[in-house]
DNA sequence: CCAATTGTTATTTA
DNA sequence: ATAAATAACAATTG
C-alpha cells in the first residue's frame, strides 16, 4: 500500500514513542520479513533501548536507538505500522511489536512483501544513504529527469517514474496522478517527451509529493486520523476506484489498463 | 474457482 | 550485453 507519504504518515504514528524505552520486543522469527536479518540479534539490541527519533526517505523509515542501534523498515505492498495500547495482544500478522510503558508499536503485514532491517554502528547504514535522493531535494533537476528519460527511451513513461533511482518513494496511484497532472498518457515511450512536457512532468512530481505529504501525512498541519482522509476531489485519486469514476478535470470517464506491469488509471481526454 | 491488490527482485525475453 | 517484460513472492477480498 504505502508510497512516499503514506509511509510518512506510518512514521509520525510511530513517533509517539520518541523518548520512550522498549521494555520487550516481540517478533515472528521466522517471517519472512525479517530477509537476511538475525531476528534474534534485533530483539537483544532493542530490547531495554531507547527510541531516540526517526525519518523516512522515500518507502522506507529509519529509526534510531540508543546504543547505536537502527532499525529500518520497508512496508511493501500490504505494511503498516500501529500504536496499541498497553493490554493490545498480538495478532497473526503483527511481525515485530515494540512494547513500551504506554504503549505498543505494532508493524503488521499480511501479505510479507515488506522488509525489516537492524545495524549497529555509530552511524546511519549504508542500506539508507544509498537511498537516491529526494524528488523535493534541489538534486532533483530537470537536467537530471531528462538524462534519466533518455536513458529508458523506449520503455513507458508509467514504468520509468516507478523506478527507484531516480524517483524515489512514487508508486502506483503517485505515478498516474503525476502523469494526470502533466497530462501525459502512461504509455507514452519515456524518449517521446519534448522539452515542455519534461518540465512538466518534473513540477508534477515535486506537486504530487508536496500535496500527498500535506493531504496524506498532514506536513504543515494536522496528522489525519485515518490515511487519506483529506485526499481532495480534485485529485485523481479519489476516482481512480470508482466503478464508473471520471476525471475530475473535464468529466471524461476514466481508462483502466495494464502499463509498465501495473494497473494504471488515465483520462483519455487530457492525457496525450 | 478466478481475478485483483498502492512493491520489489529474480528470471526470461527481445 | 543491455534493457524491457514477466513471474514470483503471500495473503486476503470481492
Amino acid at each position: 500500500m504505502p508510497e512516499l507519504a503514506e509511509v510518512e504518515f506510518y512514521r509520525r504514528r510511530w513517533a509517539a514513542g520518541h523518548g520512550a524505552k522498549v521494555l520487550r520486543v516481540l517478533a515472528h522469527e521466522r517471517a519472512k520479513i525479517f530477509r537476511g536479518v538475525a531476528a534474534a540479534k534485533l530483539v537483544r539490541a532493542l530490547t531495554g533501548a531507547t527510541l531516540l527519533d526517526s525519518e523516512t526517505a522515500a518507502k522506507q523509515m529509519l529509526f534510531r536507538f540508543s546504543g547505536q542501534n537502527w532499525l529500518g523498515v520497508h512496508l511493501g505492498m500490504s505494511g503498516e505500522l500501529r500504536v496499541e495500547p498497553p493490554s493490545y495482544a498480538p495478532t497473526k500478522h503483527d511481525h515485530l511489536v515494540l512494547v513500551q510503558r504506554e504503549r505498543q508499536l505494532v508493524f503488521n503485514d499480511p501479505r510479507m512483501f515488506g522488509a525489516v532491517l537492524f545495524h549497529h554502528g555509530a552511524s546511519e547504514p549504508e542500506w539508507w544513504t544509498r537511498i537516491a535522493p529526494a524528488i523535493l531535494s534541489p538534486a532533483f533537476t530537470v537536467a537530471a529527469v531528462t538524462d534519466f528519460l533518455a536513458r529508458r527511451r523506449r520503455a513507458p513513461i508509467k514504468a520509468v517514474l516507478l523506478m527507484q533511482e531516480r524517483f524515489p518513494g512514487v508508486g502506483n496511484w503517485m505515478a498516474d496522478e503525476i502523469l494526470w497532472r502533466a497530462r501525459l498518457a502512461p504509455s507514452r515511450a519515456a524518449g517521446s517527451l519534448d522539452a515542455t512536457e519534461t518540465r512538466a512532468l518534473h513540477r508534477e512530481c515535486r506537486a504530487v509529493c508536496r500535496g500527498a505529504l500535506r493531504y496524506n501525512a498532514g506536513v504543515g498541519g494536522k496528522l489525519p486520523a485515518e490515511l487519506n482522509e483529506f485526499m481532495p476531489d480534485s485529485w485523481l485519486f479519489n476516482h481512480r476506484w470508482e466503478k464508473g469514476g471520471h476525471c475530475p478535470r473535464c468529466g471524461t470517464p476514466l481508462r483502466h489498463a495494464t502499463i509498465g506491469g501495473r494497473t494504471s488509471c488515465w483520462c483519455p481526454r487530457c492525457q496525450r
